[in-house]
DNA sequence: CGCATCTTCGTGAACGTTCACGCGGAGCCC
DNA sequence: GGGCTCCGCGTGAACGTTCACGAAGATGCG
C-alpha cells in the first residue's frame, strides 16, 4: 500500500521527507498543503499524494508558533452528567466553533477533583478559560496568569470576567408565584456543597423575609436520587410542606419522585417549583414549573464576553466585565 | 501594580523578556518556571515573581514542539442536548484525563454541520479521534491520515478502531420482553436520521421475524418532542400497538408523554422500551424500561482502544481493533 | 597550594513550520 | 533584441521553548 512507509513506530514525517520524497523544497510543500498560490496544479497534486501515502500531517505545534495560533479556550465544568451543564456547554462549544475557536473540556466532578485541578489542567493548554469555578475562581485566574478567565456564578471573584445571576429576582419570581397558589408552608431544597450554592438558598431567604413568608431548609447532594431521599423524610412530618423551590431542576425532579412515591398529589399537595430550566422539566409528570434561564443565552454571554477581554476592547480595570443575567418563570404543571 | 506591564495590546511576554527583566538567561528562566534542580532558591522566587509580574506563561505551541506533545485528543458528537452524548463525553474525558491526555470537544449538531465537519475542524489540533461519525467515518480517517480514529457505532468503517453494539442481542431481549408480557402488536419506534440508524430498526426487524411477531415501524426526528407527536397520531388508530421499543431513551420519553396524554397506561395499554441507558429513564413516571449500556465502559473503551493504536501495541492490519458491547436490560416500570 | 567536585548559570542547537524575499525562465510588447 | 511582467519555485530567517553541554565560581580535601 504504502510504498516507503515509516515504520510505525518511527518518528512522524516531517514537511522535509514530503519535500525529499517529492523532490522539491519545504516551501512548495506549504504551498501544496494549504492550497496556496504560485504552484502549478500537478506539482500540487503529486505533493498531496505523496504526503498522504507517507502520513504526513502537519505538526500543530510548529504551524501555532510562528502563525499565532488559532484561540483554543478551556471549558471547565463540575459534572458533565448533571444535564445542566451539557446544555450550557453545548451553548458554549457552539458559539465557540462560529468563532473558529477550539474548546477543551475538563470535567473534574468525577474522581476528587476540584476546579483548581482542572485550571491547572487547562492553564497550559489553552488561551482562556470558562467555568463553574467557585469557590477557586481566583486560583484558576492566577494560574491563567494575564489571560483571560470567565467565571461564572462566582459574583465576587477576581476575574476578568464574571457571569452570575441575580437570584433575587429569581426568588421573588417563585415565592410569589407559590403565595399565589396559596403555599404557606415553603421548603428550599438547597444543594449541600458549599461555594455561591450559598447565594440561591440566601436570596430565597432574603426574599421570603421582605414577602413575610415562612420558608424552611432542606439540603441534599444535588442530584436527583440525593434530593429524592431528602423529600421523602420531609413528606412524613407532622407539619407537611406545601411547595417546594429546588437549587435545581434535577433535585426538583428528585422530590416530584418523592412526592409521587408517598402519594402526594403535585401540585395538589405540593407545588413544585425548579431552577435553570433544564429540557429534563418538560419530559417529567407533572411537568416541571421552572426558573429558566436562556441557556443558549448563557454560552454566547461568555464566549462573547471572552472574546471582549481577548481582542481587549473592554478595558481591564474600567468597565465592568460583569454581567448578571435574570432567570424566568415557566409555567408548567408542577406549581 | 505591575511595574513594567507590557501594553494591553501588545505581544505578550516571552521567555526572553523575563530574562531580561530578571537579568539571567533563558535557561535559568526555564528551571524557575518548571521546578527543575541547578537553580538556587532565591533566583528561582525572584524569577518566578517576574514572571507572574510580567503576565508571562510559556507558548504551548513551543514547549509542545520542543518536548513531542502530550497528547490530545478530539471528541467529535453529534449532539450535547441529547442526553446520551454528555453521558458517554463524560466517560471519555474522565478516562482521558486519567491518562493525562486532554479532550478538545466538537459538537457538530447545531449548525447544518455533519460530522466531516467537525473531523476538519479537529484534524489539525489533535493526535486522534473518538466520535459518532456515521456515516463519513471514512472521511474522518482519511482527514486524520495515519492518525488513529476509533468510530462508534460504524461497524464497517475503515478507522483504525471501532466500537459498535450487538443490535440483535438487544433487540432480542426487549422483543422476548414485550412477548412475554403479552404483546402482540409492536411498534418500532425509528430516528428518521440515515447512516447506523438503521441497524437498530434493521436488528429489531430480523429479531421479529425470527420470532414470528409482528413488528411496525415509525419514524421520527431523534428528539423527545418529535416522538412524541408522531406516537400521540400512533395512539388513535384503529389497530392500537400495545408495545412500543423506541430507538434512544429521549424518545422513549416522548412516547410515554404521547401516551399519557391520550390517556393510555404504560405499561397496562401499552409497553414501552428504550435504548441507551441515560439516567433521564429513572426520572420519568413511569419509569423506563431500556436497553442500558453500561456508558462509563463505553468511554473506557473507546480511550483504551484509542491508547492502544497510538502506542502502537495493536497492530495495524492484523488483531481487529473492533470492540463489540451488549446492551443489557433494565426492567422498571413501562414494561 | 593544587586539584577535584559541586553548584549555579549561560550558550549553541534543535524542534517543524510559515513568512519575506529572491531568482531564473517563459512570454509579451514595443 | 531589450525590457517588462508573471509564473513556479527555492533559501534564509523567525516563532519560543527545551536539551545537551560547557564555563565560572565556590567549596572541600589532601
Amino acid at each position: 500500500m504504502t510504498p516507503r512507509s515509516t515504520s510505525p513506530k518511527g518518528k512522524r514525517a516531517t514537511i522535509l521527507d514530503v519535500a525529499a520524497a517529492s523532490g522539491v523544497s519545504r516551501q512548495t510543500v506549504t504551498r501544496a498543503m494549504n492550497d496556496m498560490p504560485g504552484i502549478s496544479p500537478e506539482t500540487r497534486e503529486r505533493v498531496q499524494r505523496i504526503a498522504s501515502e507517507l502520513g504526513y500531517s502537519p505538526s500543530r505545534f510548529a504551524k501555532g508558533l510562528v502563525q499565532g495560533a488559532k484561540v483554543s479556550i478551556g471549558l471547565a465544568i463540575p459534572d458533565l452528567t448533571n444535564p445542566y451543564f451539557p446544555a450550557f456547554a453545548s451553548s458554549v462549544v457552539e458559539a465557540a466553533t462560529g468563532r473558529g475557536w477550539n474548546v477543551v473540556v475538563d470535567d473534574y466532578g468525577h474522581g476528587t477533583g476540584s476546579a483548581v485541578d482542572a485550571a491547572a489542567r487547562l492553564a497550559p493548554q489553552v488561551d482562556a478559560l470558562i467555568g463553574y469555578l467557585a469557590p477557586h475562581a481566583d486560583e484558576a485566574q492566577a494560574l491563567m496568569g494575564r489571560r483571560p478567565v470567565v467565571a461564572l456564578d462566582s459574583p465576587d471573584a477576581g476575574t476578568a470576567g464574571r457571569i452570575s445571576f441575580d437570584y433575587r429576582h429569581a426568588a421573588r419570581l417563585a415565592l410569589a408565584r407559590l403565595a399565589a397558589r396559596g403555599c404557606t408552608n415553603v421548603a428550599f431544597l438547597d444543594s449541600d456543597q458549599g461555594g455561591p450554592a450559598g447565594s440561591r438558598s440566601a436570596a430565597a431567604a432574603a426574599v421570603a423575609e421582605e414577602a413575610g413568608m415562612q420558608l424552611s431548609r432542606f439540603k441534599a447532594e444535588p442530584s436527583a436520587a440525593a434530593a429524592k431521599a431528602a423529600v421523602a423524610l420531609l413528606a412524613d412530618r407532622a407539619d407537611p410542606v406545601d411547595g417546594i423551590l429546588a437549587f435545581n431542576d434535577l433535585m426538583a425532579a428528585g422530590a416530584l419522585k418523592a412526592l409521587q412515591a408517598s402519594g402526594k398529589a403535585v401540585p395538589g399537595d405540593c407545588a413544585v417549583i425548579g431552577m435553570d430550566g433544564i429540557p429534563l422539566g418538560e419530559l417529567l409528570t407533572p411537568e416541571l414549573t421552572t426558573l429558566a434561564l436562556d441557556l443558549r443565552a448563557v454560552g454566547r454571554a461568555a464566549v462573547g464576553l471572552l472574546e471582549g477581554l481577548l481582542s481587549g476592547s473592554l478595558a481591564e480595570g474600567g468597565t465592568e466585565a460583569h454581567l448578571i443575567l435574570r432567570h424566568e418563570l415557566v409555567l408548567r404543571q408542577s406549581a
